[in-house]
DNA sequence: AGCACGCCGACT
DNA sequence: GTCGGCGTGCTC
């Protein structure tokens, strides 16, 4: 005869779960949030599992403090996607689950607060009771004015006496009253008309319903993705099912979270952007988690929330490198999305103009379904895209002829032109041409950049800045150069080449806070700025009516970089960038300075060939050996000199030669391409496997080898399971 | 990760 | 004589 016992899962850099006794625990506590004591302290966990017994010995064990039944328990499957993640992305369980709940729900303290739906009125016994209570009672005037009004809120009910919900569920045990649950108008607004495209991804995705089915929705920007994805959430809704809609971590959420309360006006809409307070985050997970939410529309960390009646999952711009977290456990929230679709035997809609090689490659196996949006929905034509061979013309501060006429022209008929280019600041290096100093970082492998605005040296990695020197800091020469251009020197070049234009600097320095970046862009679609300069700020999700002209300024570096996947997202980024020009009715116009005008990326570019350029880079990768062929695995250590993080990374190299597996390459470990950041000196190991499974039996047993290794203090290690950095 | 215990240097 | 350095070891 043995106690029940709980295994519980604690917020530690521990695998596995804990046990405890508890008295009072049922199989269903499974999932409940617990508060246990551990060391000397006191945590709140979930339980994993109610078991009969432990194989710790029965002294070790400490009773639970309490079991919170506060909240539904979270159910098998949430469990079962975090187990998946602790599995795949090999980060202890316990911090999973800490990771994918709300910090309200991580707390002993009241939960927060779900908005009040139920209404209250009066019932048979109510009526008959109410004659006999003393008139000036809170319960017969409670009575009475339900009576008067019928159905009423508990908000409503407070307003008639402050005391009424002290004395609601005394009355609602005497039957009095009943509390009933408001049903929502899940009814859609009506929508535009859909292309036969659009009709027929419709048709396909909803004909999946109710199995698991992948589906990549390509098309370019204004295509109508989002068309789509509403017409497939109002089917979902008719269903009675819940959508989770997915987004990058870009300021276009509110755009899409006005569009989407507009079309379903009655239905519960949860929306978890990253600027959202504790307990309004706490408050949509607990509603969704409740069933009470009836579409879901968030950055990554919604992969997580909760829902019992999933039925649809969408993930927009699926190529978005921030779908992928990048400390912690770097997992990849849409990756994760399309394993909780096959758990849950769901649809999943990957949307993108530009989609990842690893989902397109998929799309060409035939193993997610292809949904093509071939024409544009809202505009009448693609911009057309042409290359400027800067060999053959003499730039002007970074600008060709071609290019500067051409802003010249928009400023004539009065409308908007981009510059794009990628580089913040005034220049990116200050130097000396007399003893070759270049203004380093003191703490990073990196120069600092010259911020002219504000007179300052900055380093665009750890943050650190530094006055600009009057004169070399080691030869003492007076006549130190900016070297390059960014954004503020392209700023000042424009401002003296077009007097009169009205320019506007858009990038991270100029647009720190939310409510300036509203303001920039605010200022931009009122027409109040002919000539834009920006960074990749720019790139996402905005239409400007006015902007016919983009020019792109160096872009080449990404053609020859060292990571495999930078033509990849120059790709993506130029065709989003391009998307900003020519979306009403005035047609668009991208010109991209290049040294290498038949480079097949930028051939692919001009006649807006998505497949032509993924079938190049496809077949690279594949003769590289690269993703998608291959699954990789990098681990990273950094430390305070970097010969401590080579052999730590060494000695973990050993460690896994000695698993011996057959199916699995390591890699020597090497610097990074930024091996110092804020004083910190960083390597990496890479691992890869043809074979997925090969990859995780391996990593699974080389993560326990490598747990028991010793390290330095001061040196700390990571791994990256499906990395996208090199 | 915290947070203990645990043995060796410079101070009221 | 202590205060405190962070090296190892544990947390059910």
């Amino acid at each position: 005869m043995s106690l029940p016992i709980v295994r519980v899962a604690l917020d530690v850099p521990l695998p596995g779960g804990f046990d405890y006794l508890a008295s009072d625990a049922l199989a269903s506590d499974v999932g409940r949030r617990v508060s246990v004591p551990f060391g000397r302290g006191e945590k709140i966990g979930v339980i994993l599992e109610v078991l009969a017994a432990s194989k710790l010995p029965q002294e070790k064990l400490r009773p639970v403090r309490a079991i919170l039944r506060d909240a539904p328990p979270l159910p098998p499957d949430w469990l079962a996607l975090a187990a998946f993640c602790s599995r795949y992305y090999q980060h202890p369980l316990g911090e999973v689950i800490a990771l994918a709940l709300p910090p309200a729900m991580r707390r002993s303290n009241a939960l927060p607060r779900l908005p009040d739906r139920e209404t209250f009125r009066i019932t048979e016994e109510g009526r008959r009771v109410l004659p006999d209570l003393a008139q000036r009672s809170i319960a017969a005037r409670l009575l009475a004015v339900l009576e008067l009004n019928g159905a009423m809120s508990r908000r409503e009910l407070r307003a008639v006496s402050v005391s009424a919900a002290k004395q609601l569920p005394g009355m609602l045990e005497k039957g009095w009253l009943v509390g009933e649950r408001e049903t929502p108008n899940l009814k859609a607004a009506a929508g535009p008309e859909l292309l036969e495209e659009q009709r027929q991804a419709v048709i396909s995705v909803t004909r999946a319903f109710g199995g698991f089915a992948p589906f990549l929705l390509h098309g370019v920007t204004g295509s109508g993705k989002t068309e789509v994805y509403l017409r497939l959430i109002e089917q979902t809704l008719e269903r009675g099912g819940q959508a989770l809609l997915l987004v990058p971590e870009i300021a276009l959420t509110p755009q899409l979270e006005a569009r989407v309360s507009s079309r379903f006006p009655g239905a519960r809409l949860v929306s978890l952007h990253s600027s959202l307070a504790d307990g309004a985050r706490g408050a949509g997970f607990l509603q969704a988690l409740n069933g009470e939410a009836d579409i879901v529309l968030g950055t990554r960390l919604s992969v997580f929330t909760p829902l019992p009646r999933l039925a649809l999952i969408v993930v927009d711009e699926e190529h978005d490198p921030s779908f992928k977290q990048q400390e912690g456990m770097r997992y990849s929230a849409r990756d994760v999305a399309v394993w909780r679709a096959k758990q849950c035997g769901v649809p999943i809609v990957l949307g993108s103009a530009t989609p990842s090689l690893e989902t397109w490659a998929a799309a060409q196996s035939g193993r997610y379904r292809l949904l093509e949006l071939s024409c544009r929905a809202v505009a009448e034509a693609m911009p057309a895209v042409r290359c400027v061979d800067t060999r053959r013309e003499k730039l002007q501060d970074g600008m060709s002829e071609h290019l500067l006429r051409a802003i010249a022209s928009r400023l004539e008929r009065k409308e908007q032109s981009l510059i794009f280019l990628n580089r913040r600041g005034y220049a990116p290096v200050l130097a000396c041409p007399s003893c070759g100093w270049v203004s380093r970082c003191p703490a990073c492998a990196a120069n600092m950049v010259v911020h002219l605005a504000d007179k300052r040296l900055r380093c665009h990695h750890c943050g650190r800045e530094a006055h600009i020197p009057v004169a070399c800091p080691t030869c003492g020469n007076q006549d130190i150069h900016p070297f390059g251009r960014g954004t503020q020197r392209l700023e000042e070049a424009l401002t003296a080449r077009f007097p009169g234009a009205r320019i506007l600097r858009v990038d991270r320095d100029s647009a720190k806070s939310q409510s300036r970046w509203h303001a920039v862009l605010e200022a931009i679609h009122k027409g109040e700025a002919d000539i834009l300069v920006g960074t990749q700020m720019l790139a996402k999700g905005h239409d400007f009516p006015l902007l016919t002209l983009v020019g792109v300024l160096n872009a080449d570096a990404a053609l020859f970089a060292a990571d495999f996947r930078a033509p990849e997202r120059l790709f993506s980024q130029l065709m989003q960038v391009g998307g900003r020009s020519g979306r009403a009715a005035l047609p668009g116009e991208v010109l991209i300075q290049t040294q290498y005008p038949d480079h097949p990326l930028y051939r692919a570019l001009t006649h807006h060939d998505y497949p032509a350029f993924a079938a190049t880079q496809l077949a690279e990768r594949e003769r590289a050996g690269f993703p998608p062929f291959t699954h990789q695995a990098m681990l990273r250590a950094e430390a305070p000199e970097l010969k401590q993080a080579l052999a730590f990374l060494q000695t973990a190299k050993e460690l896994g030669d000695a698993l011996s597996p057959e199916e699995v390459t390591r890699y020597d470990a090497v610097p990074m391409r930024l091996h110092r950041l804020a004083h910190l000196e960083r390597a990496q190991l890479l691992v890869e496997s043809r074979s997925r499974p090969a990859l995780q039996v391996f990593l699974a047993r080389w993560m326990t080898a490598i747990r028991e290794l010793k390290a330095p203090k001061a040196l700390r290690w990571h791994i990256d399971v499906d990395p996208l950095e090199f």
